[in-house]
Formats: C-alpha cells, sequence, structure tokens
DNA sequence: TTTTAACCTGACCAAACGGTCAAGATAAAT
DNA sequence: ATTTATCTTGACCGTTTGGTCAGGTTAAAA
C-alpha cells in the first residue's frame, strides 16, 4: 500500500491541477473544494470507504457529481485527502503531550485535548474509526511510523515517571490505549450516548461534566490523583 | 424503524421456511445457514450495513450467491439476525453485572467477561461499532429500551454505592462508557493495536496483562482500588 | 477584442449491485 | 416406486456504482 503522504499539501491539494490563478477562479476552486471535503467527510463518517457513494457526496456537497471527479480525480483520492486532514488534527491534539510539566498536568491536558476533538470533530473521528475497523488499508504505513513512533516516545516517558515513583507501574500502553478508546467514544459511539441520554444530544455542561470525570478516573487511576 | 427483534428465535431463523425436515436435510440447513452467518458476521465487521455485498458473503461462505438469499431472502433480513446475535451475547456479559455482591467484584467481573468477549467475538463488537456509528439504524429501539433499561438499572445500584460511601462519586454514566469503550477498544481498534505492537496480535499473555491494566486502572479510579 | 485556460455538467459507459427465477438434483414421505 | 418437498445454481434483470467526455460557460491573459 502506497504511504497516505507521500507529496506535500499544495501537490496532492491541486493534483494535475494549475496552481496560479486569478483571485476569483481561485476563490471558486476553494469554495467548491471546500464545499466537498465537508461533504465527503460526512458521508465516509457515516458509511467508510465503500460504502460511501460519490453520488451522495455530491449531493451533500450540493454539486454535480462530474464536478466531484472534476476536483478530486477518483473517489480514493478524495478519501485520502480527508484522511491526510484527520491525521493533521490528531497531531495537533499529540503535540499537547509534552513532557515538560508535572506528569498529572500533561495527563490532564492531552485527556482533554482529546476530548475537545472528539466534540468537535466528531466525523473526522468516526472516519478514523472505521478506517481502522477495516483493517486501517490506507493508513497502516502512517500508523507504524508516525503514530508508533509518538506512542513509544510517550510510553518512555511514562515508564520514567514510573521508575520515579511518580506514577503507579500501569503498563503505559493499556493506559494510551484506554485514554484514546474513552476520548473517541465520545464522538464514535455519540449516537448511543444520546440515546441513553433521552434522546438528545449531550449538552455543552453535561459534556464538560464528562470530561471532567474521565479525567479523575483516569488520574487517579493511574495514581496521579 | 422496526424493532430489531419482533419474533422468537425459531420463527426469525426459519423465516417463511419449514421447521420439520428429515435428519439430514435439518443438518444441511444447519451446517448452510452457520457457514453464511459466519461468513456474512466477518463481511459485515469490515464493511459494515452498505458496504458489504452478498456477493463477497456467498464467497467467503462457499457458496453460490443465490444460495445465500435461498436460506436468507434479503441482505438486510441477514444482518438483523447477525445483530440479534450480538445483542444476545452482549446479554449474557450484561448479566454479569448482579448486584449480589462487593461492588469492585462486580465491576471486575463485569470488565472481565466484556473484555474476553472482545477477545472471543471481535466481529460482533465491530459490527456493533458500524451500526452505531453509521447512527443505530437497525438498532436505536433496542438500545433505547433493552439497553437502556439495563444501563439505568446499574446507574442506581452504583448512585447507591456512592451514597453508602463506597464509592467516589463519579457520575455512573462516564464510568459505564469508559468501560464500553475501553473493552470494545480491543476489538473494534484491534488492528491498530497490532500495529503498536510489532504487527503481531496480542498474545494471551500480553491480553490478559492488558485486562488486568484496564480493571486496575478503573478500580482504583473510582475509589474501589 | 481576441485568445487561452480553467470551470462546469448532462449524458453516457462498463462493471458491480441486490435480487429473481426456472429447471435440475436430492432426499423425505407416501 | 412414485410423489412431494426441499436444496441447488447458472443465467438473468433492473438499478446503482465509479468514472469519462464532449461541448458549453466564464474569467484571466495577451
Amino acid at each position: 500500500m502506497t504511504p497516505l503522504k507521500n507529496a506535500s499539501k499544495q501537490d496532492s491539494k491541486n493534483a494535475g491541477k494549475p496552481a496560479q490563478n486569478g483571485a476569483h477562479k481561485a476563490a471558486i476552486r476553494q469554495e467548491n473544494e471546500e464545499q466537498i471535503l465537508a461533504a465527503a467527510e460526512k458521508v465516509f463518517a457515516d458509511y467508510g470507504f465503500k460504502g460511501a457513494t460519490t453520488a451522495q457526496i455530491a449531493e451533500v456537497a450540493n454539486v454535480p457529481k462530474a464536478n466531484v471527479h472534476y476536483y478530486f480525480n477518483t473517489k480514493e483520492a478524495l478519501y485520502r485527502r480527508i484522511m491526510e486532514d484527520v491525521c493533521d488534527h490528531w497531531l495537533e491534539a499529540a503535540a499537547t503531550f509534552d513532557n515538560s510539566a508535572d506528569p498529572a498536568v500533561i495527563l490532564r491536558g492531552y485527556i482533554e485535548s482529546k476530548m475537545d476533538l472528539s466534540r468537535a470533530r466528531p466525523d473526522g473521528s468516526r472516519l478514523w474509526a472505521h478506517e481502522i475497523i477495516r483493517g486501517a488499508k490506507f493508513s497502516s504505513e502512517y500508523i507504524s511510523t508516525t503514530v508508533k513512533d509518538w506512542l513509544d516516545s510517550r510510553v518512555v516517558v511514562m515508564r520514567g515517571w514510573i521508575k520515579e515513583g511518580k506514577m503507579d507501574a500501569v503498563e503505559p500502553y493499556s493506559l494510551m490505549y484506554m485514554i484514546f478508546a474513552t476520548t473517541q467514544h465520545y464522538a464514535d459511539f455519540g449516537r448511543q450516548i444520546e440515546i441513553f441520554n433521552n434522546d438528545q444530544a449531550l449538552s455543552d455542561a453535561q459534556f464538560a461534566e464528562a470530561k471532567e470525570n474521565v479525567v479523575r478516573i483516569i488520574l487517579k487511576g493511574v495514581g496521579l490523583g
């Protein structure tokens, strides 16, 4: 499988298309691309790569189907482009996991930023879930390099905390999987939570409470409470 | 949306088909149905309802496509039948959450049985994930009745524990969502965990360690450690 | 103003889709 | 032995799929 990201943003965005345009033309292109990308993210998030159709993406984007193929040659190219965006956002959340501060502060910050990401961009999380459930066909290289390197380095940091007696001797991988799972659950299983919440989406207050509960349980659970 | 389960197991299993057969014919039917169901669970788990194709199910089951439609009239009927099985298994795990014992024992037992279910039947969990991510189109009634009733009753039990000072004052819903998310993550995101584990599925020993870590973090996290 | 390059889209295509059916094969009931 | 009911499946059907393309429109460049 080819790598998810093997070209610069600019190259992949305008694959085989002009780079320099007049202001008006450029604006048209940008607006149409954004509209199609937003629609595709929704439809892919609902049905996954195989289940989504270009016709439905076009309908949601409110453009003719042929226009979708004008801006993004193939369904796969469109999917890859969106996966890049999702990965970029994930990396932003990952960056909050620095190691310049107190373990409790670091973990809290990371959990909170992942919860916020689930709240702000649930479709990205759901799309990622589809991708992994299906076997990470498009993104296994990205996971085994970028994400794994990041994860392994955090695991080293945490083993340091454990050795220094700052944290309980829990397996860092298990802890990280728990953080991934719990934070993303609020996006991926948002519909289920909504049903449990009497068919109403969580209010901002409810979500804030959930976030605080997640932080508290995990921090205390690893001896940082 | 029609209810997921509106007929007895026997009725839906042999929908419009004979109930009494000679031993040989009955054996043939049972074997073919099992083969098709097993194949369908895999394919639906990979691609979801819309993304899965009856041709692929037939290929995995090693029967002609027409035979799939002979035993299960439509793709939807086949999907519903498998969802029923998944729900039945979930109910078994749910049953381990009794309230006749110590809170720590109860929670440990429930978490462990959910982890074991993820290990033993990952496809069922992945299929459920597809169903919810997509918006619970087929199962919203089941969730809002059977599952919600079960969940709410456990929440009441936990609020009792909190009032009696046996457990920290965490929001029970947040705790349950964390248990759902973390335990199911080992099935739904199994491929990702595999990649992090140097492209090797977790060994029995690794999984047992993960299970123990999950139990320990959660129990301590809610003051039951 | 003319030319050129980009944008737009209805109509179309081959392949894949869920589902049907007639006709043959097999086994149970008579 | 004959009838009856079930199992089996290649061939087929109408629809949907991802993708193409000719020919038109629009705006930037010359």
